[in-house]
DNA sequence: CTGTTAGCGCTTTCAC
DNA sequence: GTGAAAGCGCTAACAG
């Protein structure tokens, strides 16, 4: 067997690529980075995996970490608390490529999902049963995926001429146990409103288990649109109505476009950015408000 | 930032370590994966990650990889198709542990459930509830812990005196898929059965899966019983009952058991075998049978 | 076409 | 103490 660190510190390639993630707990995540991983290796390279829990400084030292394994090059589902560590990684040349999210500031190939649009269609969906007070629990305000779902959520009010509420908007953290916290203290808020859509599938499991806990029934109660489709969307309790985005296949583009940017020298980055089209998938965690039916 | 390839080649260590796991895409793996790379993290190792599908060849490539990017140490949950490439580890001192399988004879630390135990438990509570004819959906009968947790059922139907029928032992692949299609057979097989034990909860979503499509009704047509309690296990259609392991320890202790290798020259492989010790979760997928009660 | 050598970036050793 | 040199395992470029 020889050895492949001599081989890459004379090469100038070592075959290797980071992937920094948020959350391996989330079944998107770790669909996605099946994807990333299955391709990667099938052309050759072996994934440095990081998993930050969203944290900034886990991010920021990953990508110190990754550069001195002097990978070549990195797939990133930013955090975006900061920006200089991936700025740097622009400046230096290293191919790099943005999952989901992207920064509008930054030059950088992306793969991500037309948010606005996905929202629309799950907000859309809630008014043409009949829902007018409609919450959205999303996650930390400077990730651009959730500024561009509330965008959507907003556009779907107007087209309806429905009057956006700022109080039905609640940011929280993206994981099970924040959307089981922010479901509980949102039912119990007294607000008014009959349906919730949710940033995420995973959040939208929390959002559940609060319902269960307070003897809530979806959607008789309340419905429930969330995003991703994640394997057990159709398996829970509600089967969850979902915006589906093609997870594997998001991986999958990720590293063929991070390969291109890496085989091909002169490349500028910044010039792909792969939007795909979400898809509405309806299933039994909507329904027409109680009182309005 | 400092070449960390050029310090290896000279000092011997890479400071990376290699994760070989089955499917990324079953939460118990990624959550294990989470305590893996967590925690390699925090003991300053990056972690390669290879995801095999179970399949053998790829678990052999992977091995070979891993062995040229001189990874300081190699975390394996094996397909148990073959174990020369693993006892090639042995012979060459590459610290190497193993994930919930084992191979009786080879001496690898490892660690692992008490599956036998485990799927008594899972058992005995059918038995309790009246069934005595319960079928077991598992994995490829070479996986350790596939015969383990067979050996367990045999053990709880032993214990109530209810005779052992070959025929209610189906093996199959271990994906949500393919939980689906045997489920989907063994319910239109005609087999008398009132309960089902299935080897994993991941596995027992796809059996979820072919009950509704036959518009079967867990538990009041049939009782299912799964293994690992997943995050969602709790939130499916019917929640489910469980056999309880701790999948992100099982990834930590996993870690500190390869670093006490790897940092200990004169370690002694196969001296440590953690077993840890399994939990029933009553959930309301289980419940007397429907003749029975 | 085979064999030797320089050097990738670093650490460790040895001389000064 | 500081500074030069050797060498980790490999590939590339060279000479024979």
């Amino acid at each position: 067997v020889p050895n492949s660190l001599a081989r890459s510190l004379v090469g100038g390639q070592s075959h290797t690529i980071g992937l920094i993630i948020a959350d391996m707990a989330n079944p998107f995540y770790s669909k996605v980075t099946q994807g990333v991983e299955e391709t990667a290796r099938q052309h050759g390279y072996s994934t440095i995996l990081v998993d930050t829990h969203e944290d900034d400084n886990d991010e920021r030292q990953a990508v110190q970490v990754l550069r001195s394994k002097q990978v070549d090059g990195i797939i990133i589902h930013p955090a975006q608390a900061s920006s200089d560590h991936i700025a740097g990684l622009l400046q230096l040349g290293i191919p790099t490529v943005l999952v989901n999210r992207y920064f509008p500031g930054l030059e950088i190939d992306c793969i991500i999902n037309n948010n606005r649009h996905g929202a629309c269609l799950a907000v859309r969906h809630l008014i043409e049963l009949g829902h007018r007070r409609i919450a959205h629990i999303t996650g930390p305000a400077q990730i651009s995926s959730v500024c561009e779902r509330i965008s959507g959520y907003r556009q779907a009010l107007e087209e309806a001429v429905i009057p956006f509420d700022e109080s039905l908007i609640i940011h929280t953290a993206l994981g099970l146990q924040a959307g089981c916290e922010t479901g509980r203290s949102l039912f119990q808020s007294g607000l008014d409103f009959s349906a919730i859509y949710v940033y995420s599938d995973y959040l939208a499991v929390g959002v559940f288990k609060a319902a269960r806990e307070l003897g809530l029934h979806i959607p008789l109660d309340y419905s429930l649109v969330g995003y991703d489709d994640i394997e057990f969307a159709e398996f829970l309790e509600t089967p969850l109505t979902t915006v589906r985005q093609p997870m594997y296949e998001i991986g999958q583009r990720a590293v063929l476009l991070l390969i291109e940017n890496i085989e091909n020298p002169g490349h500028v980055p910044g010039q792909k950015k792969i939007v795909l089209e979400p898809e509405l998938v309806i299933r039994q965690s909507t329904a027409p408000p109680h009182d309005g039916g």
